[in-house]
DNA sequence: TTTTAGATTGACTAATCACTCCACAAAGGT
DNA sequence: ACCTTTGTGGAGTGATTAGTCAATCTAAAA
């Protein structure tokens, strides 16, 4: 077992290096070689980890919008009423993102690079599996407007991320910035309730 | 004149295969003499005319900023209300993506790479005056809800750029794309109207 | 016509980078 | 003890690239 963990030990901290690195200075300006130093290991062993650099963009993508996904979902339980359940993943997606902003970063710049196109739709679409269901059941029940899902998902996706860059374009404190996600949800709930 | 013109011819021709080559491939992904080739020069005059290659990736950063908003400003007369200047930049912001859609995909492709750095802070603010300045006198008129003026902006720059990317997402009509455009607006003024 | 200044070219260079290869080490099963 | 599998290292390679430079062209001024 604890074998077992320290061989991974490696490629995980290849993949943290990447993380930091990309996020840094873009795909293009980390070298392979950097993020091999980086992580400690040669560079050869990068690419017993990963067959080739693009290959570990996408699995660091991957990985992060699991782990974004199955936090969020750990968050929610099944007998609230739809408003607390928007509202916990709402407030819970802002809460992940400042926690982890190198990795939310990391989805937006990957969503804007080349890469983005080697994402399968499907793989896409199982992604937002759970926001989806959600809407639907939210418009089934009349408390949300009778639009598309896609476009609500689109809409409340980009409000989450606007929240998220006004709170990091400045320094707040805690209490700040529990104002600031509280209005903005207040604003997200009057722009999508009927 | 003619010639001023046709001297310039080059340097614009540099200018429209960059941005057709750096959004279909990415800013790493396309070379400078795939940029020359597409633009029909030789190697060496895209370094006559810009200096380095990240000298013309932001060049035509700050010239799509730039065009966007005098656009915008172009389209709102001061003697109309509030409420309607804020819907005619709203409604014009989204035409003028969908008319340059490569334009206003490379303002965010930008944003999410290590180049938007180099932009200074006071460039950014000197980008975005005449949005500010609408949503002050909106405070002040108390049609806006009281919150940071930052906020707001943030807030409805990706409420935007959400319904641009719900709008290409799929093939609209006209109709529907008016259609959407109305909706959202409407979603909008709930959202930020006291 | 001659001069001059800028525009244009494309071969060239120095550097970089993703990835390979092979030798060796560690671990585990038999 | 022996074999097999898997991990690790790091020098090496071939391809690519941003940027240079000296030569040539163009056109208008003198």
């Amino acid at each position: 077992m604890i074998s077992q963990s320290k061989i991974q030990d490696k490629r995980k901290e290849i993949w943290d290096a990447a993380l930091k690195l990309f996020v840094e200075y873009g795909f293009h300006g980390t070298p392979t070689s950097k993020i091999a130093a980086e992580a400690g290991v040669a560079n050869g062993t990068l690419f017993h980890y990963y067959k080739t650099k693009e290959d570990l963009v996408i699995v660091l993508y991957n990985d992060i919008k699991n782990e974004l996904n199955s936090y969020i979902t750990s968050k929610v339980s099944c007998n609230e009423s739809l408003e607390t359940k928007v509202k916990i993943m709402f407030i819970n997606s802002l809460y992940w993102a400042l926690d982890n902003r190198e990795k939310f970063y990391y989805i937006h710049q990957f969503h804007f690079s080349p890469h983005f196109a080697k994402i399968s739709p499907e793989t896409i679409h199982q992604q937002s599996t759970c926001h989806i269901r959600l809407i639907e059941e939210g418009i089934k029940a009349e408390l949300l407007k009778p639009l598309p899902i896609e476009f609500l998902l689109t809409i409340v996706s980009s409000h989450v991320f606007g929240v998220y860059q006004y709170l990091t374009s400045e320094d707040f404190s805690e209490s700040q910035q529990k104002k600031v996600i509280n209005d903005a949800f207040g604003m997200l709930w009057d722009m999508i309730a009927p």
